[in-house]
DNA sequence: GAACCTAACTTAACGTCGTTAAGTAACGGA
DNA sequence: TCCGTTACTTAACGACGTTAAGTTAGGTTC
């Protein structure tokens, strides 16, 4: 069964060299201005292959933003074990900034792109969604009465 | 010299019927999912003659812009009157928080459509710029020392 | 080894978009 | 009466996302 393997390996590598492109475009030209037929001209492939490993634009800016989600996610683990949520709130929000500064095209897409909020995380998980992280800080200090309900 | 008037008349109502549907369509569906051709069914008219009434659709858009940051720019020229920067600073602050609340998608236009930025408006002038306004308070806060540069 | 099947594409096309080119009808002035 | 301008319309262009209909290479089955 070796065949089987390899092909199955060159159809991820394809995917892959997709999503590089599309990353590297929609990074740095924005979301509505790179076309299907940009992304294949830059991997040498016909607009057409792209549907083939995802199902449309949507899907594959989605993919983009996951991977992305879970890399921003990465920096909350660390944040999520100060025991004191004031400077847990302090420093959460300082990590947003910071990537902001940092990666200002990833920021764009994933908080600025209405269509980025589709991604199959972002559902409640503090451990992949950063936002439920940021609203469970808030909710502990509304429960100790350190802040107003508003 | 009636005639010439009247036609004068005729096609400044032609414009506005334009701006009032663009408007209502971008504000409740979003600038990019209304297109020419929606916005002149809307009004009985060709796609085309939009066009004999402004450039392109970022024109149209950019006039909408304009006459909705000079209507928010109203709110501020009470507030400028206040002595102390701090207490201007807060109400600057709670009227932008205010309108985006009272007028969402008019906020969304205005302040998370990129094109927007390219209003003929917004340049420096605090009387018509709220950013400027915005700045100049805050130099002054630093002016007197009770601000971190930052 | 020939017939067949499927995976991974390509070429051609559809409908829609913003926009422009080429009319055309109405109207005021010479 | 003819002419030119104004305010449009119809038809078309090129580009977009996407889909339908081939095509070709490689493996499977008899």
């Amino acid at each position: 069964m070796g065949p089987k393997e390899r092909r199955e390996r060159e159809r991820e590598e394809v995917r892959t060299r997709i999503l590089d492109a599309a990353r590297e475009l929609f990074a740095s030209e924005g979301v509505e201005s790179v076309t299907m037929r940009r992304i294949a001209d830059r991997i040498e492939y016909s607009p057409t292959a792209i549907y083939f490993h995802f199902k449309d634009k949507d899907a594959l800016l989605a993919e983009l933003c996951d991977c992305d989600f879970r890399a921003f996610s990465q920096n909350f683990i660390a944040i999520a074990r100060i025991p004191d949520p004031v400077e847990r709130l302090r420093l959460a929000g300082r990590a947003y900034v910071e990537f902001g500064l940092m990666h200002p095209s990833h920021y764009r897409l994933m908080f600025m792109t209405p269509k980025a909020a589709q991604s199959t995380i972002e559902r409640g998980n503090p451990e992949e969604d950063a936002y439920a992280f940021l609203k469970g800080i808030i909710a502990e200090l509304q429960g100790q009465g350190r802040l107003r309900d508003e």
